[in-house]
DNA sequence: CTTGAAGATGAATGTCGGTTCCGTTTCTGC
DNA sequence: GCAGAAACGGAACCGACATTCATCTTCAAG
């Protein structure tokens, strides 16, 4: 399985039927709860199952898995969107910064297909969401501004983001009873702070 | 596939014939690069065919393919122990720990099995055979000569060298043009020195 | 050199999981 | 209501792999 950037023929072609719309949304859910249950590795008859439609009712709205998936972190991406802007909001540079990487760590966190996504979707996957969705601009923002205050160090780059954010989820992904992954960013986000000299 | 830790019966239970070991041999070695090449995925088919030997012959050295992965994973943290031992020679106490942290990195670049180990190998994996091969122990003579000497932040343990390889080998596995795995650890590194107050 | 045990072989097996297909059911515009 | 298009269902299909096994080969002790 190699997710790679399947645009889904989401957009308005024609007003899909009200069950139709209605079974897409519960696919939708089903395969985050599907996922998250199993780790990654969701079955597209669970999937279905767990939406209460045939299997054939996910392919006629999804033509494939990792289109599905495609979605899913499509989705996923349009939430980081909302917490950039929310950071953006914040007053201190460095919060706001440090602030949003946490919120997108915690989002992660609670979504294990996400962390799919990081670990497993195709390499150039997240890099390309990053650029459509605006959010690669909106980091930059973030970036600019903690490095205009010199709080954030001067050769960190927006690029890094999801680098940074793939290692954070893979602790996470493994769950092992001493890996704690607000550590871990932690860590990292100390790293990413400018030196006093 | 769950990598689960089989004591693989390497134990000189009975002295292996000569073609026999050379076989298992060439069995791991063909192992390591077929899990290079395919990215963590090898096929068993094609680690035979890379060892010159047949599907049933790895069969009769690895009880299954969990148990050659084991193996393989195994002898990396091997490789971990010798480094550690070379790092408490160095006379530096940062140096010693960075250098100790950045060669087990190289390590793992040059070899996509061990990404694959920390990526996808049972949670539990890493942590047992950090403490089975005593790598446990001398990564906290390293930890310990640094904090002693104030230059590795106090809050640091032995258990999050596992967790911060695990997000750097995550960042190497993709490998996404502007991904950097230096970069990645480069900061991390700069998060654990210790802060001047 | 013989012989039997250890080892090797690779076609065949079994399973798992994504995808297809077509008969059936459900909407919605008229 | 009705017709026809849109959507649904889920058994069946199919490829991909790990694993097995009955048979053949090679080593090494005596």
């Amino acid at each position: 399985m190699n997710a790679s950037l399947q645009t889904v023929s989401t957009p308005a072609d024609r007003p899909l039927r009200a069950d139709a719309r209605r079974n897409r949304e519960r696919i939708l859910a089903a395969a985050q709860v599907e996922f998250a249950r199993s780790g990654g590795d969701a079955q597209m008859d669970a999937i279905a199952a767990g939406a209460g439609v045939g299997v054939g009712t996910v392919y006629r709205h999804f033509p494939t898995k990792d289109a599905l998936v495609a979605q899913l972190i499509r989705a996923r991406f349009e939430q980081f969107v909302a917490t950039a802007h929310a950071a953006l909001e914040v007053e201190d540079p460095w919060e706001a910064f440090a602030g949003f990487m946490r919120a997108n760590a915690q989002h992660c966190a609670q979504d294990v297909g996400t962390q799919f996504m990081f670990l497993q979707a195709g390499p150039e996957l997240a890099p390309t969401l990053a650029r459509e969705t605006g959010l690669l601009d909106l980091s930059q923002q973030l970036i600019d501004r903690g490095q205009r205050a010199g709080v954030l160090r001067a050769d960190f780059a927006a690029d890094d983001i999801g680098m940074i954010m793939c290692g954070v989820a893979s602790a996470m992904h493994h769950g092992s009873a001493h890996w704690d992954w607000q550590r871990h960013l932690g860590f990292v986000l100390d790293g990413l702070r400018a030196r006093p000299a």
